[in-house]
This record gives C-alpha cells, structure tokens and sequence, in this order.
RNA sequence: GACUCAGUAGCUCAGCUGGUAGAGCAACGCCCUUUUAAGGCGUGGGUCCAGGGUUCGAAUCCCUGCUGAGUCACCA
C-alpha cells in the first residue's frame, strides 16, 4: 500500500514501527510469551495487606494511555478484562538509558499495541489495583488507530455503533465493546446447557451431510451448487431431518446435531442465510413428551444464564419455567378470530381468509391457508412461551397423523414472544403413508408452490425396513439466542453476519498510467489528488491537474521536482 | 422488491433559507513521578459515500448509483 493512501494517524503508526527496528525491536516477536496471570486473576487474588502479588506477567493490548513526565498510567486490556499498570521511568529503566520508557513507550507505543509487562501488584491511593511495571516487552504493533470508547459510571462516551462497521470488522467491535463478549459467552452457555442434557440422557451426538443432493426435511429455497468429479448439482442442506431420521433406522435410540443450516431466502433482523438448528429425535417417543422434553430444556437453559426462569425482552417479561401453555392450532384461530374452521374444506377456508382480509393466492393449498391464517392473525400474540399443536396434515409432510383425527397431525411448535422458537413431530414412520404425502407435495410443486418438498426415494426405502415410533424436535439456536440474551437482531447473535461485500474502485495500475509517460514518482500524487482511473484523468484540464499535483507535492513536503505544464499536457494527449 | 432515514477528520457528531468545513476524543510538539471518561499550553489532520445536474458558487438543492439501518412485502 502506498503511504499517500495512509491516513496521518497510519503513516504515524508505520513511522513508529521502523523506528522500534531501528533499536532493534522486533514488534512481531516470533516467542511465546509466558504469562502467569490474566487481569480478573490479578483482581482477585490481589490483596494490599499481605502484598501476595511480588512478580507477575501479563499481556494485553494498551486501551488507555495517561502519561505524566517520569510516570504514566495504561489500562491493559486480556481476554477477560482491563487492568491499570504503572510505568515509572527510573524503574523500568534502572540505569543511564532511559529510552526504553522515553522513547519506545511514550513515543513509539501508542493504543492498541500489544505487549507484555512483569512487575508487581499495588494498590493506588484510588484504591485501584494496579501492575507497576519492571519489565515491557513489545508483541505486537498496530498499526490502524481504534475507535476510543470511554466509560465512567457505566456511562458511554464515544460508543462505537455503526452496525455496518461492527458487523463488517466484528474484530474490533471485540475489542471495544466488552458486552459483545458476553452475547457470545452466552451463547456457549446455552449449547453447552442442552449438549450436556442430551448427554446425560445418553443421546449421540452426529454429524450429517450439509451437501446433499435432495434438499430434504423442510420448505425452503436451497443454496445449488455443483461437484465437479461427480458432476452432479449438489445441495447446501436446508435441515437434516432425513439424514437423523435414518440414523433412528440405524439402531440408535437418540440422536441430534448442532447443525449449520443454509436457505436461500430473504435476509432481515431474524434472518440470515446460514443459520444454526439444533435437531433432536428420540426413539419410542411422542410429541407429548418432546413438549415435557423441550419446556425442561429451555427452563434449564434461562436457568444456567441467568439464575431464574424470567428473560427480558425489550419491555416484556418471559417466563421459561415449565410447564407451558398447550393451545391446538384449531382452537387458537378460534381464540383470536372466533372462527372455528374444524372441518373447513378448500373453498370455505379460501372465504374465511378473504373475510379476514388476508392475501392469498390460488396456489395455496388447505394446509397453507390454515398456516395464513395463524400466521397473521395468532402467531404475533403469543408472549409466553406457548405450545400451538396439532397442524393440518398438508403442511406437515413429515409428521404423523393424529391418533384421533386424520386431518391433523401430531406436530408441535413453540412460540415465544410472537415467532417460532420450536418446531416437533411424532415422527411419520409408516412408508406409504409417507410416500403419498411426498407425493402430494409433488402436486403442490406442480401447482407452482416453489417450495414444496422433493421426494427422498432412499428416505422412503429406510422407512420401509422400519422406524420405531419416533418424536423429533428442531430448535433455532440463533433465534433462542437472541431470546435468551435480549438482542432484537439475528446480527448481533452472530460473530459475522451476512452482508454485501465491501466495494473498492479497482484502481488502474501503475503500467497504465506510466503508458500516459507519467513518471513513476507522480502516479501516487495523482492517485491521492483523487484519480484512480486512468479515463477520469485524461476528461479533466491539464491545467486543474497541474495546480493539484505541485500543490499536493508542496503541503506534503515530498520534494519532487515539478514537471512543466506543457509535461502535463502531454500526458493527456 | 417497495418506502423512509442515514453516510462529513482515526472515532462520536455539529454544520440554518446554497457563500470553498467545525467541536470533543484520538494524533503530533512542549511541561508534568500514584492518575482515572476529559491535566496544561500549542499544532496538524477532510475525494463532506460516488457520479451527474442546477448555479457565478453545492457538504447543503435535484437526479442516478453504492452501502447500511428501519418499516412493509417475501420467507420459518
């Protein structure tokens, strides 16, 4: 990179770095540097009355700089916080040569940096426990300044919130901003809390297919892609139901994965592209108990986070302790429309919608109105985590019908807070039964519904050699993340979101605009006056281009010997 | 995909009905040996997102585009 594109503070930064090799400091030491403690320890442990901390070692990266003359003060930030040290000239630098402390701290470190300190631990007269410093080692330069984020009394001073720079450089958003740790440490907590019970329970955790070449277990629009060797379109999975499923076959009584999950659909503050579902099936199981199953696990997961079963969620309370509200989709249309649609046929339920003012077209099937239906009238009002049972059986290809009525079947979802958390079947193990619902899928698909389901010949044929009774729950982790931790966009429960790439104007190269006859040493000077293209130079007067470029070449001292304007001019010609 | 809002110094933001850009922090220089968001004094720092247009003159007004956020639509 060419310094001219280097802001002041950079070019600062580099100058810095060649004069800490010019003392011989490497700034990128290759050696590990031994620690003892991390500032939490130090904290901690620390006690001003015994003085138990005579030599310690830390490394952090410098956050805050306080220089008085002789002494200074800098807050050293490790992976689990801030700690104050002290630097006191005439310590760290015992004999004649103070240039470690004159010049390598005060003037070639600067916020940001990287290094290590040795020393012990005191007590300030603030009180504030704190390293005074006996040995500095440089670990790393940096060279790009941070933002500067200030706090006092938990007020934020400077806070640094561009969403577009967090997300993009979600490093130094780490950095800056301590409480994205803690969404992120959360997140751990809640996986960490529903492995742990599956363990227990004896349950195998698995690994499936996320290219598969029949996009199964879910309505969705797939990302394609392609192997070469095999030349086949492959797909990135949208769920891996069938993939479980067959394990169930297999002989395994419980399995489930954390599993990464990829549609190719819209992205909003609840989605993004690629997302995390944990997926669960258990043997000999129903629906009723994954429901008793599932209100234990989350209880257990807000109980592990916060020490109670209450979550705040903007302005509402959510109570996660079991057991929850069980409301079948029948009765919660009726609870919120006061139509009773039991028993509706096709045409009368395309008339209820058309009454209550929802879109619909005429490629929905029964199944898909039902699900309008709730969708725009139910879902939004259920708050507290809410069980919405018994789903037509045209929108549950996959899940077996009610033990008391063939329309419905057994399937569950959770809602919390207005959306879907969960969504579980007593699994469908009959194989013609499940061969003519993919069938009636197909039929959809024909009607023009993109995202009917395909028919998984090798699913069918594992069903065939037999599936116990089986119950299967799928969770979004991303979503029950962003529950459990408070956050109202999927963006901050995920360490890199989606987002359109960063776009740069593709500079022309130097061989372009030396084919004009432009010496080397002014293709930079005409890059910084503002024209990285060569097209845009040659539409503009030579006369602009030759005030802009001697005029650059004065203010920033570069020393260079102006060409002629008639020079000038024949580089545009 | 539609609409609304936003994009100005490394960061956070001012900038009125058009007159060639300001503050705080950060940086740089000097002075300061236990300070704590901010010590004192001084100095520098800008392709005002990009490209067009209107105008004597545009950060400001108009159009197009880019990026992000929000609302809706689509979607589990």
């Amino acid at each position: 990179m060419s310094t001219l594109e280097l802001s002041e503070q950079e070019i600062i930064r580099r100058k810095s770095l060649e004069e800490l090799n010019k003392l011989g400091i490497n700034a990128y030491p290759a050696a590990q540097y031994k620690t003892t403690h991390l500032s939490t320890e130090i904290k901690q442990e620390f006690d001003p009355e015994k003085d138990n901390m005579k030599e310690v070692v830390i490394a952090g990266r410098i956050m805050s700089r306080r220089i008085m003359g002789k002494a200074s003060f800098a807050e050293l930030q490790d992976a689990e916080g801030r700690i104050q040290i002290y630097l006191n000239r005439d310590d760290m630098c015992p004999g004649e040569d103070k240039t470690l402390y004159n010049t390598v701290f005060k003037k070639l470190l600067d916020m940001g940096d990287i290094i290590g300190v040795k020393g012990f631990v005191f007590q300030t007269q603030m009180g504030e426990t704190t390293l005074h410093v006996q040995e500095l080692t440089v670990l790393s330069k940096s060279l790009k300044p941070l933002p500067i984020v200030k706090e006092k009394d938990g007020k934020t001073y400077d806070a640094f919130t561009d969403p577009e720079m967090r997300y993009r450089q979600r490093y130094v958003d780490l950095i800056v901003n301590p409480q994205v740790k803690e969404v992120f440490e959360k997140r751990r907590t809640i996986i960490r809390t529903m492995r742990e019970m599956f363990d227990n329970a004896g349950y195998l955790e698995v690994e499936t297919p996320i290219l598969q070449p029949i996009p199964g277990g879910a309505s969705a629009r797939p990302f394609i892609t392609h192997h070469n060797a095999l030349d086949i379109p492959l797909y990135m999975r949208i769920a891996n139901e069938l993939y479980l499923k067959r394990l169930i076959v297999g002989g395994f009584d419980g399995v489930y994965e954390f599993a990464k999950d990829f549609r190719n659909e819209g992205m909003d503050r609840t989605h993004n592209p690629e997302f995390t579902v944990m997926e669960i099936y258990v043997a000999y199981k129903d629906y009723k108990w994954m429901m008793e199953f599932t209100e234990t696990m989350l209880e257990k997961v807000a109980l592990a986070l916060h020490g109670k079963t209450t979550v705040t969620i903007g302005d509402k309370e959510i109570d996660f302790k079991a057991p929850y509200r069980r409301l079948t989709m029948i009765d919660a249309i009726k609870e919120h429309t006061g139509i009773d649609i039991n028993g509706m046929n096709e045409e009368q339920l395309f008339k209820v919608c058309d009454e209550l003012h929802i879109e619909v077209d005429e490629t929905f099937g029964k199944g898909k109105l039902i699900d309008e239906i709730f969708g725009e009238k139910c879902e939004g009002h259920m708050i507290q985590p809410t069980f919405i049972t018994d789903y037509p059986v045209e929108m549950s290809p996959l899940c077996k019908k009610h033990r008391d009525n063939p329309e419905l079947t057994e399937r569950f979802e959770l809602m919390v807070n207005g959306k879907e958390l969960c969504n579980a079947y007593t699994e469908l193990n009959d194989p013609i039964d499940q061969l003519e619902r993919f069938q009636e899928q197909m039929k959809l698909s024909e009607k023009g519904d993109d995202e009917a389901m395909f028919i998984d010949m090798d699913f069918v044929r594992a069903l065939e050699y037999g599936m116990p009774p089986t119950s299967g729950m799928g969770i979004g982790i991303d979503r029950l993340t962003m529950f459990m931790t408070g956050q109202d966009s999927i963006q901050d429960v995920l360490f890199f979101p989606q987002m359109r790439p960063e776009k740069k104007v593709q500079p022309d190269s130097d061989e372009k605009f030396a084919e004009l006859g432009i010496a080397p040493e002014w293709i930079e000077v005409i890059r910084a006056i503002g024209f990285s293209k060569v097209d845009a130079l040659k539409e503009t007067k030579h006369t602009k281009i030759f005030q802009d470029i001697c005029g650059y070449n004065k203010k920033n001292k570069l020393g260079l010997k102006n060409p002629s304007q008639d020079e000038v001019k024949a580089w545009l010609a």
